[in-house]
DNA sequence: CATCCAATTGGGAGCGCTCTCATACTTAGT
DNA sequence: ACTAAGTATGAGAGCGCTCCCAATTGGATG
């Protein structure tokens, strides 16, 4: 019976307008379910305008009506019809958040997951709520059009790892307002929130020179993913300063995986490096493993510096010595700046680039200066 | 106060609207982007109500005005505006996903992105998008609102662990459809998706024992939560069965985490169990962790199986024999119950139970059984 | 040739909201 | 007292769609 309920204001609605005209007077079940604007107006005494302008935070209602409103939307429960809204105003107040499950197998690595929480803490904050879609390669094209066409969004975030992507691309011919995580060098127009991976990786190697390692190497991000080429050029920048040579043998590429990154220290071992800097956490600490694997201890025969400062880094043994990305700024970051475009897109800033944090733990060797747990 | 924070959410949007009686007559560039159904009816000589039916399947359209339309909606990349469709309709293709962020602490464990994913992928096939919502202890009540009300969504997935979840609660109140992920024993008339733990847990135990062990531990989840529950009842059941005694002193309890299953074990030493069951991977793998750390060696002293088999199983010291858990099925199982029950609630299955299988590689001993990577 | 019955199609009302405009009611300035 | 400029409110016209109902068509039938 109950479920018959369900059906009949779920699935057929017009049922309802069938009524109307007859019942007009007459007490209507349906809408004892879902009040509208009306219903609070004549409850509160005052037209739908009275009521919509409070909703609103229009100043042009006296304070009497406004207090007798609100007592009503109160008691009530009454909530604004989204769709409604969005039709009327033109804004839903909802952001779309598109990852494209590409070429990283994204959720093996913990960086997604806390971007997605942190992005869903900022909008909370901000009154917005987010949909999320997950773009496999056979769905992308199609979705993509629904997300660009079908006017329920405001805004988009996309946090999309590889350069010159089509999303990318159908966004900026779009006019919808969007943000992208990492910013992309061959686009000058587009809005976007990094974290500062240069500097991060040359202040890794400048740790790694400082306790006393010189031949230096690198697990590298791939070369079409803008934080493996930044990461990548901080690296080389800093053996420049430091006076050291750079030596194509201890750069190994790889694509940020747990397996990736064990074979690529498989790799480096037969070259003999005193230090690896890592791309992620990931791969630091499978690197650790394929080291422990073919009998060298760590950080004693070979330092290791990863980045990220995932959970897992403070507890692989030995602990990680990291370049952390401030997650939760990068999210908040992004939620701002599309919500401020969206709101304010005159005066919104269009970028934003946060810095990286050198996280001292045992992986490097001892350091009085360790600063971490 | 909670209220108060609900009107101030719906504060000042107004803004577009100000251009809007100026430029009416000029061409309009909002009016350029968006096309809608009239345009389409025009464009191809036929009246809106045909255009829609066409959108819609409807069977009452002739062939050759159907081709037609189809056309004119093809080349023009028209996208039906989803606002007014949902308030029209009454549906808008659009699921919650609510992830309470309670108890534990959802992220380090790879199992909700993957989770995610599924859904998410699921959702695609069938021409749903999902909203995401994590549900933070302090916006919880808010949020809850929101959704429920604001008509903006057509059912409502929740991954809740905890039993008697106030969200379950406002959800069974609200009328409309949802589907937990896992089961709640306490509510027999809400539709659920689970993976069958008692049975998953039997199966552990009794590997276990055929491979020769007989101080079995356990360490499980928060007496709370539903998996932990049942797995507890499959462990105490599978004792029973192989006439082993229950000794309370080899069942430590844990939230899931790494840490606390570190804890755990370390708890468990000095039982001197020969074999331990924990209740994920995560906590396993920090069992492992905590007896090489007290001088142990895994699966010589102590056998370990854990839960879910996530990617990081396979790839542990040694590899980790688990429970696997069909985590795409389960997104695959609760999104098609939901939207069956949205588009028909009379026969739409109400509970499904997936089954677990027994992934068998090296943390047990060697088993000729062994049947992974 | 009139009649009936599909099969198609168009028109209109309405979903619940926003926002302009017109109206009534103030308050102040001269 | 009479206008000028607010302030507070209600009425109305949509937003772009769905769905009901009525109208039109083209056979097939009597």
């Amino acid at each position: 019976m109950d479920a018959l309920l369900n059906l009949i204001r779920f699935t057929t609605l017009p049922a309802r307008v069938k009524f109307c005209p007859l019942y007009e007077s007459a007490p209507n079940p349906q809408k004892t379910m879902t009040l509208t604007l009306e219903d609070i107006a004549r409850i509160a005494g005052c037209s739908r305008s009275t009521v919509s302008r409070v909703i609103n935070g229009d100043v042009n209602v006296s304070v009497s009506t406004r207090q007798r409103v609100k007592k009503v939307i109160t008691e009530l429960n009454f909530q604004p019809n989204l769709a409604a809204r969005g039709l009327a105003s033109g804004q839903t107040h909802i952001l779309g958040l598109i990852i494209p499950l590409g070429v990283v197998s994204l959720f093996t690595d913990p960086f997604y997951p806390q971007l997605i929480q942190s992005i869903s803490s900022a909008c909370s904050q901000r009154d917005y709520s987010i949909m999320l879609w997950l773009a496999t390669p056979e769905f992308e094209r199609r979705m993509i059009h629904q997300i660009l066409f079908n006017g329920l969004i405001d805004g988009v975030i996309v946090a999309s790892m590889s350069l010159n992507d089509s999303i990318i691309q159908s966004l900026a011919e779009s006019k919808l307002p969007f943000v992208a995580v990492g910013r992309n060098p061959n686009d000058e127009t587009t809005c976007y929130v990094d974290v500062d991976n240069y500097n991060g990786a040359r202040m890794a190697i400048e740790y790694l020179y400082k306790m006393g390692r010189r031949r230096i190497a690198t697990i590298a991000g791939p070369s079409d993913v803008i934080v493996g080429v930044d990461r990548l050029r901080g690296y080389k920048a800093a053996l420049a300063e430091l006076g050291l040579p750079y030596d194509p043998s201890l750069v190994v590429t790889s694509d940020f995986s747990d397996e990736s990154g064990y074979a690529a220290m498989q790799k480096l071992i037969e070259y003999k490096p005193d230090a690896v800097f890592a791309n992620s956490d990931v791969m630091a600490v499978a690197a650790i493993r394929a080291l422990h694997d073919a009998g060298f201890s760590v950080p004693e025969d070979v330092a290791i510096v990863g980045f990220d400062d995932i959970t897992l880094a403070a507890r692989s043994t030995p602990p990680l010595t990291t370049i952390r990305q401030p997650i939760d700024l990068i999210g908040a970051g992004v939620v701002n700046m599309l919500i401020d475009l969206i709101e304010h897109p005159a005066t919104a800033q269009r970028s934003l680039v946060l810095p990286t944090e050198l996280i001292i733990r045992s992986s490097c060797g001892e350091d009085l200066l360790k600063n971490s747990e």
